[in-house]
DNA sequence: CAACAACCTGGAGTGCGCTCCAGGTCAAGT
DNA sequence: ACTTGACCTGGAGCGCACTCCAGGTTGTTG
């Protein structure tokens, strides 16, 4: 069972140390394990657990909700079609995200050939 | 020429009045027409060009960003070569967003996936 | 065993992008 | 003329997700 100090989860899950004690604070990461001296210690379990949580951060879901969700998780296995159901919930959330960024990403490039034929105009 | 009222741009553009007028004030939107008793007046041009703001928006620009660009776009043809370098590099994050968002996507399809296992294994 | 970096806590502060408000003006309908 | 609803301004306030800070503790290293 490997060990991570504090700055090594930071670094692996990419939040950074301060971002690890708030997300402790409000209950996203429970029963981090200490040193005798007060110290966190991760687990390989912490970091995946972190690196789900980046996931649904880098999707754009709000803390509240991970909130929500982390609240299932502690609550046992009897939650597992709630979970399920809020995190395809997301999912259709994070396909709208995706279609609407294509379509943008479009746009910016028509923008961008736009310009360039202006350039290519005036040379 | 059509003329839109405030609210018929906040509708089509999908910005509220308040982030319109906040628009106006920081510069991201000059040369709003008014009615001789001072109300706006949006026209096709501003329409397209809230298109785009709302591009910029929709894929991340901040809002600083997108001041120097309507900065750029106000100081005329001269610009045109500043404008496409700031759009690329734009388009480069917006890549990058994408293939995080995907990646993402994919981890979440795959706990899902997980949890629906485990409810098939406890059916 | 001294020094030093890494870590701890509680709480205040920050940056972003709006959003709301008070108190007034304008213009279309009756 | 009067009501009503859309609009105006300047400025304060808000929600989110951190981020920073002061002041103190820990534990590894030379």
């Amino acid at each position: 069972m490997i060990r991570y100090s504090p700055s090594e989860a930071a670094q692996k899950s990419g939040f950074s140390l301060d971002t690890l004690r708030y997300y402790e604070k409000i209950g996203l990461l429970s029963d981090i394990d200490r040193t005798s001296g007060g110290k966190r210690i991760f687990s390989d379990d912490d970091l995946g657990w972190l690196g789900l949580l980046r996931c649904l951060r880098d999707t754009g879901m709000p803390i509240a909700q991970m909130c929500r969700f982390a609240e299932l998780v502690r609550s046992g296995d009897m939650t597992i079609t709630e979970r399920v159901e809020l995190l395809e919930e997301h999912a259709r959330g994070v396909e709208t995200q995706l279609e609407l960024l294509l379509r943008q990403q479009q746009h910016l490039h028509d923008k961008i050939a736009y310009y360039q034929r202006e350039l290519a105009a005036r040379a």
